[in-house]
Formats: structure tokens, sequence, C-alpha cells
DNA sequence: CGTGATTTTGCACACCTATGCAAAGTGACG
DNA sequence: CGTCACTTTGCATAGGTGTGCAAAATCACG
């Protein structure tokens, strides 16, 4: 095995001195000259800038700690792949950590410790419980964080979710204009932000209709569950379910028709949330609110990357307003905008 | 912010030299007293040895680069989790590359050469095409490859997937014994060892059991495509479809049942392979062949680890075999084993 | 205690690049 | 040509760790 070529070997070749081969690489000013000959002295030798060396001096690593908790939701796989692309459009990697099932706030830190380890020069916290220890210790080392998909009030972090209460809204005026008079929620997890926003927005409109929900359980953002409380809402004569996502939207739509043998949208209509690729699936056809991951994703890098570049940018906290996708999981009212 | 706390601060601490700190914390010999002064000194400081200095000095990163084509098959997301966690339990970590839909060799080259730049201890290329060229490169660069979910043959690279010619032959058992006489094939991609193998094993079982395959499409892995080639195979009238993964599966159920109204596994039984997840969901209850993910990405951390740590060993070639999931997609024959 | 074998320790350097600083170079203008 | 403003270049050092080498310390044993 050869040994690596160096900038000094370049600068030999070239005939000038290390800095210049440096400069020359970083972008630094040079004289057309130089560049010349370095460019070409590099390309004869097949050398590349040492990556860990550069890092180690700049002390930016151009890495991106992309922490992410369940990618059975097919919700993040579709974000985690557009992170890694679009962080690759702008020069950064993506090193992914996983918090097992069930981890504590010490899983949690020990996942940041190592993060810290490897100088990310930001993290993506995608919907992560987290501690508030967290927050501080980011703030210590002095690393920008974006929550992705879950907010935390007063923590003072950066956050990037949907417009989740106007969207839990969306959901009451559709199904409330559809006619439905006993309506029922399967809520997104209440540890989470995104779980309570949803509902929150979802039950106050109703309320605002001079409508009740008839039940509103906790799914807990589980298939298993979800289709427990199913039972615990049909109980109550529900005609319809606002479901918290559509992983869990799903469960109850193959609890409803081939457990029951009850008919979607006839006996209930139901609506999701996220309109993952799945809900369009002719099985399902889920009518869902869209989360515009997309965007939603270009919003988190840009927030990122604003704060790595201007380390006194402001923290912002930013929602991002998706369509109500009509389908046929749901009755649709006449004329429904 | 205050300054990074250095091995020489911990050195200076515990009335020791920066070496005897280094070797404290890279587990060489020293004794029981230099370490317990230098274990308290540390604490005290909060110091972690800089990753960044250690890699660049030792060569080794401890960062394992992840190629990944297209999550939207779930059987990816999966891998890709496990790959995450099982790495991390064993002191590596996880840098993920996604390669563009379309992507050609330069696109591939290109990201080799970011892992290269990472200096990356070892790779896993989960089922993307790649040029001769990689190959030739990574040995060059002395950078371990495994191959995930797709071989190459003759590239003399480690490769790890399920049996795929078994597989595919335990379907042609299944679906004979079944009783069916018109069986079509929407096969994997035909540009992909899997794709070939399966689509292999399938015909040459069925030929053994004194069958003809009533036709066989390249799906391509995409969903219309698969849809399209269905409705080429309908016209030959077959009753029975092995289609070549999971994700294609789910779409040509959809197309039978629901755009063409036929009945599955009545008028068509539908056999997939992976065992995704959604699999199981009562909507597609889907008879497949079950990929063995856990282990599959078990052994090829393995793999990848021995090479790593043993530059000298055998490139293994591994096989998994796993069982034929007997769901509700596929007519059963009586006391099928 | 003396001697040789073995372990532990510190010194100094290597890994490879970026950058502050001062010297050298370039060009403009009177 | 002289002066000044400005750009380019090289020198030297920093960034934080691992490791070969030789000196020092420890241990075993007669």
């Amino acid at each position: 095995m050869t040994r690596r070529v160096t900038s000094f070997d370049v600068a030999a070749r070239a005939g000038v001195s290390q800095s210049a081969v440096s400069r020359v690489f970083s972008g630094a000013s040079a004289s057309k000259a130089t560049v010349d000959k370095v460019r070409e002295a590099a390309e004869a030798l097949g050398y590349r800038p040492n990556v860990l060396a550069r890092s180690l001096i700049t002390g930016r690593s151009r890495i991106i700690g992309l922490v992410v908790a369940y990618l059975g939701n097919p919700f993040y796989p579709d974000a985690l792949e557009r992170f890694s692309r679009d962080l690759q459009d702008e020069g950064y990697h993506t090193l992914v950590f996983t918090v097992p099932e069930g981890a504590g706030d010490t899983d949690t830190d020990r996942i940041i410790q190592q993060m810290l380890d490897h100088q990310v020069d930001g993290i993506v916290l995608a919907s992560v419980g987290l501690g508030d220890a967290l927050a501080a210790r980011c703030e210590a080392a002095g690393i920008p964080v974006v929550l992705f998909n879950r907010g935390q009030a007063g923590s003072g972090l950066a956050q990037v979710t949907s417009a989740n209460r106007l969207g839990g809204a969306k959901v009451a005026d559709f199904l409330v204009a559809g006619g439905h008079a006993r309506i029922g929620h399967v809520a997104g997890w209440q540890g989470s932000s995104t779980g309570r926003d949803r509902t929150e927005g979802f039950v106050a409109r109703l309320a605002e209709l001079g409508q009740d929900c008839v039940g509103v359980e906790d799914g807990r953002y589980d298939h298993a569950e979800a289709v427990r409380v199913t039972d615990l809402l049909l109980a109550k004569g529900v005609d319809a379910l606002f479901v918290g996502n559509d992983h869990m939207a799903f469960a109850v739509m193959d609890h409803l028709r081939c457990t029951l043998g009850l008919s979607v949208p006839k006996d209930v209509s139901v609506v999701g949330y996220d309109d993952v690729p799945m809900a369009a699936f002719a099985a399902y056809d889920l009518t869902t609110v869209r989360q515009p991951v997309g965007r939603m994703v270009k919003t988190t890098v840009a927030a990122l990357i604003n704060q790595i570049e201007d380390k006194s940018a402001q923290a912002e906290v930013t929602e991002i307003d998706g369509p109500l996708m009509l389908r046929g999981s749901a009755r649709k009212p006449e004329g429904f905008a």
C-alpha cells in the first residue's frame, strides 16, 4: 500500500510552497500562475486534501449528525434520504445515529457525546424525545441543533414542523362538512409536540363548530396500541376517525376492514396525517394531511447551515403548511374545497 | 466558548506525560497507579480524546460508509436501522450516502471518492450497481468492501445476500403444489444479481417440475413498470404471479384488485420476495419469501470488521436462507410444509 | 545487594493541513 | 525612478493524538 500523497508532494512538484497548495485548495487568493501549476501537479499525482487534517485544524468537520428514532414509519426514511441528498449538495455529510426503541436520557446523552466526539458541525434531531440536559450540552459545545418534526417549547432550539394545529383543524372542518356526527380521534403520542398539536387543533376546531369529540385516545404512534384504542372508540359508536399519523391509520383500517368486516369509508371514515407514499396505494387510498417533507427538509438544512455559518443567528421556529389530500378512505362532502 | 481540554491538560493535572494519557485511553499497557491518576484527572476535567486527531495519526476513522440507493422500498430502511445499531455496538459509526435515482458510474465514483476523502474504514454497498472501476479503486486504497443484497460475480468482493436461487425455487414448488397451471413472473430488475438469481431459481425449478413459465417480464423493481408488465402477463391468462420483491407485489395486488376488480388469491395468486413488515399488514397479507435482514446485516458487519482487522482475510460470499411465509395472497396447497 | 529480564515512562516526532505574519513582488501614478 | 497601496508567497507554527526508542523503574532471583 502506497503512502498518501500530501500537499508537500504537490508543492514540490509544482515548485511552490505547501502553503500555496493549501491556499489553492481552500479557495484563498492566489495568482493565476500558481493556481495552474498546483492544479496540474495535483492532478498528476492524484492529490486530494486530507479531510481529517483539515477538520482538525479548522475545527469544522462538514459532518452533520442525524439522530433518528424509528424508521418503521415510512415518513422517516423519506426524510433521511432527502437529508442525505440535500446535505451532500451543500458539501456536508450525514452521520446517522439511531436511538434504540425504549431509550432513556442516558442513551440519548451517550449518542450526543459520540457526536461531540466526532465534532459534527450541526445536529438534526428527527423526532426524538430529549432531556433538557441536551440543549445545554450543545449550547456549551457551540453546536447548532435543529429539531425536525418535533418541537420543544422553551428549549430555545430551532425547530421545523408542519403546521400541526392547522392540520388538525383542517381535518375537523373536513369531517364535519362530511356530515359526520360521532367523530373520534386516535391521537399521536401525547408525549410529543406533534401529537399534542394535531390533537389540540383538531379538538379545538371541532368545538368551534359546535361538535364534541366523542373520544380521544392516545395511540402512541404504535400499531397494536392504535388498534386497541380503536376498539374503545368503536364501542362509543364513532362514524369517523382522525388518526394521528398514517402509519397508525393503516393498522386502524386493516383492523376495521379485515378483522371487524366494516367498510371504510361507508361505516367509518378514516383520515390520517403525513401522506407517506403508501397512503396513495390503492389498498388504503388514505385521505390524509400532507406533511411537505421536501420543504421541511430543505428548511431544516437551511436553518442548520445558517446557524453554522453565523453563530449569532437566531434559532427560528418554522411551521410549514400542507394540504389535505382527498382520497377514498373518508366520505367526501359535496363541493368541499 | 472554552477551549477543548486536551491530553496535555490531563497529563499536567495527573502529573504524568501526555504519552501516558494517550496510552491509558488507547488501551496500551500502563501501571495501575498511572491509570488511576489519569482516569481521575480526565474525569475531573471532562476530557475526551479528539477523534479527529486520533484518526489522523492512526489512519483509522472507525467510520463505515453505507451507500444506499432507494429507501422507498421498506427493506432498506429496516436494514439501515440495523446497520447503524450493529455498527454502533461494535464502536463504529455510519456515514450515509444516497446515490441519486438514475445515477451513472460518474456519480458512484464521486461518492466513492468522498468516502475515501473521509477515510472510511470500510464500505457497505447496499444494492447499488457499480462499475468495475470501483473494486479496483477500493483495492488500491486498501478499503474493505462488502456488497449487501447484491452480488457481482468475479468482482472478488465480499457479498451477503439471501439464498435467492433457492428462494425462487421454493416459490416454484409452492405454486405448483397449489395446483397452478399458468404461472407468470414479474421479475426483479434483471440488471441486478438478486433479480436474476431469483428468476433463475424459479424458472429452473418450474422446468424440473415439468412446467413452463407462461411469461417472464422485467419489473425493474418499479411500481409503474410492474403494473405495466402485469397486464402483459394477464393477457396470457396467468393464474399465479411470482413477483420479484414485495414492493412491486403491493403495486401488482393493488392493480389486480382495485383497478381490475380481480380477487387475490381466488383469481390470481401472488407471491412476493423480502417479507418487509408491510407484507404482514392485513390489507396485503402477502405470501412471500423472507429475507432475514437481521442475520444478513450481522453477517455483513462481521465480514466487514473481519476484513478491517485482518487485511489478509478472504472476501467471503455468503448466502442466507429464509423461509417462505405462508399468508393469504396465494392459494395454499393442502398440507404444504 | 548485584545483576539481568521485564515493564513503565517520557521524549520527540509524525500525521497533514490552515493561517498569521512579515517579506517579496506587482502595478499605478506622479 | 521613487513612493505607495495592494497582492502574492513562504516561513513557521498550531491543531491533538499515537508510537518508536531509549532511559528509568520495577521485579525476580541468586
